[in-house]
DNA sequence: AGCCTGCCCTGCGAGC
DNA sequence: TGCTCGCAGGGCAGGC
């Protein structure tokens, strides 16, 4: 998308998570990317206008890159994997120079959503206030990481989730990283000693790190834009795995719910 | 303030 | 085969 530019917008549904904002359409069209960049779970588009097109997956929310009609030539565009039209809820079609694509969103649940919000106050904008580190930035030190948890009584799954402890961290990668530190899910977040927590913070260090090299998680929905599942569930070693033996100890994994999402851990050697 | 529950929505697998 | 139930990667409002 980057150096592309919004030709046209086609919204067929326009109620997402939150109604698309005001003005969409023409807020778009006519504009260039001129970055395209994330921050915790969102993902943003710079626009040559001075604002930003923000946009969340939710759990289901997918975008596709695909060839616009009449316009392919072979080798130049992706062609995605495919997914129930009927839930293709909004469409881009990107121009530039070289040529053009098509880009569509994509959500059976609608748990997804967009947004437009001035570039320059991104940072103090709903979405981003208070919004904790990077994990994967220099700023997400175990001090950090220690000062977001300190005085939090709520389990420490139920902190790491709260994105703004860290930015960016799932249920998938919460229940990973505590299995790899060794720490029970039930813990009170503020008990973490500082070893443990220096331990956590490389945790979920390592495990966002092979998750993005594995191309990241494929339950049921999500794909690059090239259409391309992940495979970091094949390295799943407790999320998803109930009654299945501790990869570490042999204990039986188990699951439990924590304000209302399935956690998995084993009881052994998660203390 | 911090924590938890319920809810938004659709689809799918398990169990009957 | 066809139903109902429970559950799913997230985040918000509302109540305690």
């Amino acid at each position: 998308m980057e150096g592309a530019v919004f030709a046209s917008v086609e919204m067929r549904r326009s109620d997402l998570r939150f109604p698309l904002p005001t003005d969409f359409r023409r807020r778009l069209q006519g504009n260039e990317v001129k970055a395209l960049r994330r921050r915790g779970k969102y993902l943003i588009a710079d626009l040559s206008s001075g604002e930003s097109l923000i946009s969340h997956l939710g759990m289901t929310g997918r975008f596709t890159v695909r060839a616009a009609a009449g316009t392919s030539r072979p080798g130049d565009f992706y062609n995605a994997g495919s997914v129930d039209p009927a839930h293709d809820h909004v469409s881009f079609l990107m121009r530039r120079p070289s040529g053009q694509c098509r880009i569509d969103y994509n959500d059976p649940r609608r748990f997804g959503f967009m947004d437009i919000e001035p570039t320059g106050s991104l940072d103090k904008s709903r979405h981003f206030a208070g919004m904790g580190p990077e994990p994967m930035s220099p700023d997400f030190t175990p001090e950090a990481l220690g000062a977001g948890l300190s005085g939090r009584s709520a389990p420490i799954k139920a902190a790491l989730l709260d994105q703004g402890v860290v930015a960016g961290l799932g249920n998938i990668y919460v229940c990973e990283a505590l299995f790899r530190s060794k720490i029970s899910p039930r813990r009170q977040a503020r008990n973490l000693s500082p070893a443990k927590t220096a331990q956590l913070c490389r945790t979920i260090r390592e495990v966002l790190a092979e998750a993005i090299e594995a191309g990241g998680s494929t339950l049921r929905d999500f794909a690059a834009a090239d259409g391309a599942p992940g495979i970091f569930q094949d390295r799943f070693q407790v999320y998803g795995r109930d009654l299945e033996p501790c990869p570490r100890c042999g204990s039986p994994i188990r699951r439990l719910v924590q304000s209302g999402r399935s956690t998995f851990y084993c009881a052994a050697c998660q203390r």
